[in-house]
DNA sequence: CGTTACCTGAAA
DNA sequence: TTTCAGGTAACG
């Protein structure tokens, strides 16, 4: 489900929840055991049981929770993964698979009905960090740097954006958004970007990641923040989900096709098919 | 590079 | 019953 402004938005709900409490215990479903990719539960539990969180941080698509031993632990929700606060007690619900206790009382809860999330617990961050490029939001990403991930690239524009090694934290949505902003076909080669084409990405991929995180996530299906509400920013949307229907810029029925697995929404018109594009 | 697998449920 | 799904890693 979730990309940058989906898991800001659950980071953000569960900061002031989960920093300085200490874990009590930890359980984990039958089923909740694959999220751990091998480590057995138990040495999962006695590695983070009595260790205090002292932070809640978000790098590309990943929760990131310092422990007051220097050590992390981390999660991704990939497609489906849940992480709620609840009060300890009230029964599982749908899709639990592990559940952290802490010492307030309250459950931090994982849900995952497709059990694609995982859990790791790391020394330092340099695993993930290898696997992620610049965060678009910060001050630091410029367009040079959106321009040096495309430079000589014959691959399609989208598939670049999609590569969490070269920008970190977009997905689906907010890459069809963002090219449809900026006026710029998917399957057009990131090579072929012109300077200007660039720089309108770079304003336009920022700007549609903000507006998620402003309007609290996108909710398609399963995406809910640490309390169970549901994002807003569906409503803003302008191309994905919205085959057929008409483009708000210019009327144009809105087309929907396959480009790298991925379902890909655009306006044929504000989005043309240019240099270097395959027909359609 | 593009395609497939990983899972399961919801919607068509 | 079939299709589709917001992500990623492992294929060929």
């Amino acid at each position: 489900m979730p990309e940058l402004p989906e898991v800001e938005t659950v980071r953000r709900g569960l900061e002031p929840a989960v920093v300085g409490r200490t874990i009590r215990e930890v359980r984990f479903a039958p089923t909740g055991e694959r999220l751990l990719q091998g480590i057995p539960p138990v040495q999962f539990r006695e590695y983070l049981v009595g260790r205090r969180i002292e932070a809640a941080k978000r790098r590309g698509k990943y929760l990131i929770f310092p422990l007051d031993d220097g050590q992390f632990f981390i999660a991704h929700l990939r497609m489906t993964g849940r992480f709620e606060i609840e009060a300890a007690g009230v029964e599982d619900g749908s899709f639990f698979r592990a559940g952290i206790m802490l010492d307030d009382g309250k459950e931090l809860r994982w849900r995952d009905a497709r059990r694609f999330g995982t859990w790791q617990i790391a020394v330092d961050l340099d695993e993930i960090e290898h696997k992620l490029g610049p965060e678009p939001l910060e001050d630091a990403y410029t367009v040079a740097m959106l321009a040096a991930a495309c430079c000589n690239r014959r691959a399609p524009i989208k598939a670049v954006l999609l590569d969490q090694r070269r920008v970190a934290g977009l997905g689906n949505i907010y890459v069809d958004e963002g090219l449809h902003r900026a006026g710029i076909h998917p399957s057009r080669a990131a090579g072929s970007l012109t300077e200007g084409e660039l720089a309108a990405l770079y304003l336009a991929l920022r700007e549609v990641l903000q507006s998620g995180i402003e309007n609290f996530g996108t909710t398609l299906r399963d995406f809910v923040n640490a309390y169970g509400r549901e994002g807003r920013n569906r409503e803003r949307l302008r191309v994905y989900q919205r085959r057929g229907q008409p483009c708000f810029a210019c009327g144009t029925a809105i087309e929907r096709t396959v480009l790298g697995g991925r379902g890909t929404h655009y306006c044929p018109l504000c989005q043309p098919a240019g240099r270097g594009v395959p027909a359609q």
